[in-house]
DNA sequence: ATAGGGCTTCCCCTTACTGGAAGGTCAAGG
DNA sequence: CCTTGACCTTCCAGTAAGGGGAAGCCCTAT
């Protein structure tokens, strides 16, 4: 398989699955001509990065992945271990950003968007904390 | 005010306030020893960036909004226009996270976690799609 | 022979900083 | 006067995960 076909039936783009090779998660062979040679199990391999991928993981991560997915005497506990960490930093992300929507959320309902100055939203980021008398030199 | 002194009363890193002079973000002035001289108004600027950044504002964003902030003829609605959209990106943001969250949450409840190797979690990354008959050459 | 598409490498660009090196400045202490 | 240490300066490089595009080779069809 050529580098478009191995793209097209793994889902990613050629540019990635190139980035990918230099950074030595697959390694196709070579054509005389050159041209990357891509066997069905470097297609899978692709396949699978790709869905680890699409849940999050990051390239570290899915390295570890790979590694466990070959290896037949792995521990299903060690890619537990794995998912459960990255889940929990996913549910960090989710909370920030669901600290941050709410406090957005409320600025917006308070402004009137018209079209006088007066914005709320502005001045929740311009209010000076008012505690600052020893560093006001 | 030197950049350190800028750095505690505006909660911000002094690398990052450098960052925001060559971005042109701001403009503080100079001695003549060439250390970077603050003015209060160049601190409550870096107070309205960390805010905004705070909130999940892009630097490209925060430009709008400074200079939003720093116009008397604003009109609310442009400044309730820019949070809007950023309010849904975050909506979205939050979306991709529930949806991978769901699905990692899933699977993770489904690993045994122990020291045999079955392991959903890689299963489910694994396991081919079986539509792609034409492609398998 | 030539056109076109696919492939190659290479380098720069992105976001929003962070780390570190090499060196100038300033105030305190001996 | 000299040193020490904290501060400041600029500049360079790196981060995550690729994307864009140039210059050039390869292959097939006409």
């Amino acid at each position: 398989m050529n580098i478009g076909e191995v793209a097209i039936v793994s889902g990613l783009p050629a540019k990635t699955i190139r980035y990918y090779e230099d950074i030595g998660l697959v390694k196709p062979l070579r054509d005389t001509n050159g041209y990357r040679a891509f066997r069905t199990r470097d297609a899978h391999k692709l396949t699978f990065l790709g869905r680890a991928r699409a849940l999050g993981f990051s390239i570290e991560d899915c390295r570890k992945l790979l590694a466990l997915w070959a290896d037949d005497t792995r521990a299903s506990a060690d890619v537990k271990a794995l998912a459960k960490d990255h889940l929990s930093a996913i549910d960090d992300k989710i909370a920030d950003l669901q600290d941050m929507r709410q406090t957005l959320d409320h600025l917006v309902r308070e402004c009137a968007g018209d079209h006088r100055p007066d914005c709320p939203i502005l001045q929740s980021m311009a209010r000076q904390t008012v505690m600052n008398s020893k560093a006001s030199g």
